[in-house]
DNA sequence: CTGAAAGCGCTAACAA
DNA sequence: TTGTTAGCGCTTTCAG
């Protein structure tokens, strides 16, 4: 025999009250009188009272949950779908994102719904979501360049915010780094410490944030009289990276640097060149890019541009309440600063 | 100026029947002239109806919703409360745990709610939330032994499905491995490729599944005429499997066999025995545990216990799932068998 | 400062 | 098979 539970009527009905008066006090609004207060804090307290968030939510008509969404592109093979969680969670980028996220949402007592879409039926459910009012907005990772969610979202006027600029142009709020600048910081220490034939390793380069971390880094090299630079692209995972690598030692055997454009590829770079016996940094000096959980276990351990991961992702959710909140109504951008993390790979 | 969203009065009007007529459509209840079913969602179609969920779980008493918590032990600082999130992301065994939670909930148009709760305030948070409807009910991964949140949600009688056997008794349903079997493979894989100094590096102690790989282990060393096996108490971390395997050897250089708890001290160990100029697995075999993605991508290749972390988890969702409908009422454990994979390091 | 009352949008008896 | 109607539990004017 399972009790009902308790509801505002009945805690009124304890203390005295009207229900209009305890829903002041639980939802902490003033004009209520301190002895009342006290009276109906602790009927609450009798009758194990929980507000119904059902009932809330209908008429403030706001969920107060957001969605995380990591939206990519891959098949609709089942399998496919259950290893783009999996390889997204593997990703320890992601896991900087998620700590983030919750260090914003959890003194507001709001935990992230977490949603991964990496087909256009999925992408669907997750507009259906939003639409429903299950979640109030969400914030949109994208894994590859043109993905349809921002743009979808945007057009039904669904409170969104990206991280990282998104390829194709769409009034949508993000938050992203100041990659041009990161790069030139990797570029300038490796210039600094005496490379001459210097290699990159680039990520994607259909995505925004790695075409622009290759022309930092070009830019920054032609600058300093190497308008030459050796490439060869990635895809941002530490297999990539060790091809990558392993290409750019049989066409440029001298090679005395490279630049990773994260810390992923740079693992995998480090591990061919070991392969290849060449040291680190004596022979090969590695930068990466990020300063992930990677970059300080790698061996030897990384020398990175840091991005603020958890600043931005803890950014994004407060854009995105503020867009929920409609305290703003245009969409912006935040910008945030790279730094250099000097370790030992070069 | 924007236009309220379309609700079943207005679906109900554009398509002439009533509000009711409407909601059986749109839940898929039958009796309904099919041409009325098929008007009703062209109406649908034009009005860009989509049902609002707080109305509807407001009266079916049901947020569709679960929570999925990771419990751990941990103190307030804030530091430490993110730092946990970003900790458990980076744990493989995590990713495949949501790849198989995901699994399970999304064709049921289902989002896990993440919840990390490293605290006893965070932890009264997760039962604050259950207790408001926010979600129907929890999938509970504790990190520590002891840990109070199974017992605080049975208590107040909220649906919840543990993975692995608390370590003190809770009236709750969880799913485990049987751990004891798959310690035995590892003793008996072992022992077949002719090792006979064998040794093992253990999870904490206080958790009964660390207990029973332990006890599995050396009762089968012991049937096959080994009575004395060496322990190292590990943490589950790749560090503490390298210190664990570094005392090892220390006390036991003769060592030419080792069974790790888990993959990531496993791994740990590896790296040990080969700064230590030990060859794997022609010196020394490693057999890990779990047959997470650290398995394949150690070198070498670890050969280890492989734990159906993925089935384990759409299982407990089913489980969950079963709870809050009602189907089930007592408690239930579903024990899942381990299986040898054999790869390179022993 | 407090109470009465009108919904929020939906489901589910119950009637027709 | 379809419609009518009574709430689900809460917030929020609007009076007092």
């Amino acid at each position: 025999m399972t009790r009902r539970a308790p509801t505002l009527e009945d805690v009124a009905r304890e203390a005295g009250v009207s229900r209009a008066t305890v829903s002041r006090v639980v939802n902490g609004i003033r004009n209520v009188d301190p002895a009342i207060q006290e009276a109906v804090r602790e009927a609450i307290e009798r009758t194990g009272y929980a507000p119904n968030r059902a009932a809330r939510a209908l008429v403030t008509r706001r969920a107060e949950t957001i969605a995380l969404v990591v939206s990519g592109a891959g098949d609709d093979s089942e399998s496919e779908q259950n290893a783009f969680a999996s390889r997204v969670l593997a990703d320890p980028f992601f896991g900087r994102v998620v700590g983030g996220v919750v260090g914003f949402l959890r003194p507001r007592s709001m935990y992230p719904v977490l949603m991964f879409a990496e087909t256009d039926t999925a992408r669907r459910e997750v507009v259906a979501y939003l639409r429903q009012g299950r979640a109030d907005g969400a914030l949109v990772f994208s894994t590859h360049a043109g993905d349809p969610l921002p743009a979808a979202l945007a057009a039904e006027r669904l409170p969104c915010v990206l991280f990282a600029r998104p390829s194709t142009p769409v009034p949508v709020t993000y938050v992203d780094l100041a990659h041009r600048d990161g790069a030139r910081l990797a570029a300038e220490h490796l210039l600094a410490r005496g490379c001459r034939r210097v290699a990159t390793i680039t990520g994607p380069l259909d995505l925004p944030a790695a075409q622009d971390r290759l022309a930092g880094f070009r830019e920054t090299m032609e600058r300093h009289g190497h308008p030459y630079v050796p490439v060869a692209e990635g895809g941002f995972t530490a297999e990539s990276g060790a091809s990558a690598m392993a290409r750019l030692l049989t066409e440029h055997p001298g090679v005395d640097g490279v630049f990773a454009a994260n810390d992923l590829m740079a693992q995998g770079a480090c591990r061919t060149l070991r392969e290849r016996g060449r040291r680190i940094p004596q022979d090969v000096a590695v930068v990466g890019f990020d300063d992930s959980r990677v970059a300080a276990a790698c061996r030897p351990p990384l020398t990175t541009v840091r991005q603020p991961t958890e600043e931005m992702a803890a950014t994004m959710a407060r854009l995105l309440q503020e867009e929920i909140e409609g305290t703003r109504s245009d969409p912006t951008a935040v910008i945030f600063n790279p730094e250099l993390v000097v370790r030992e790979s070069a």
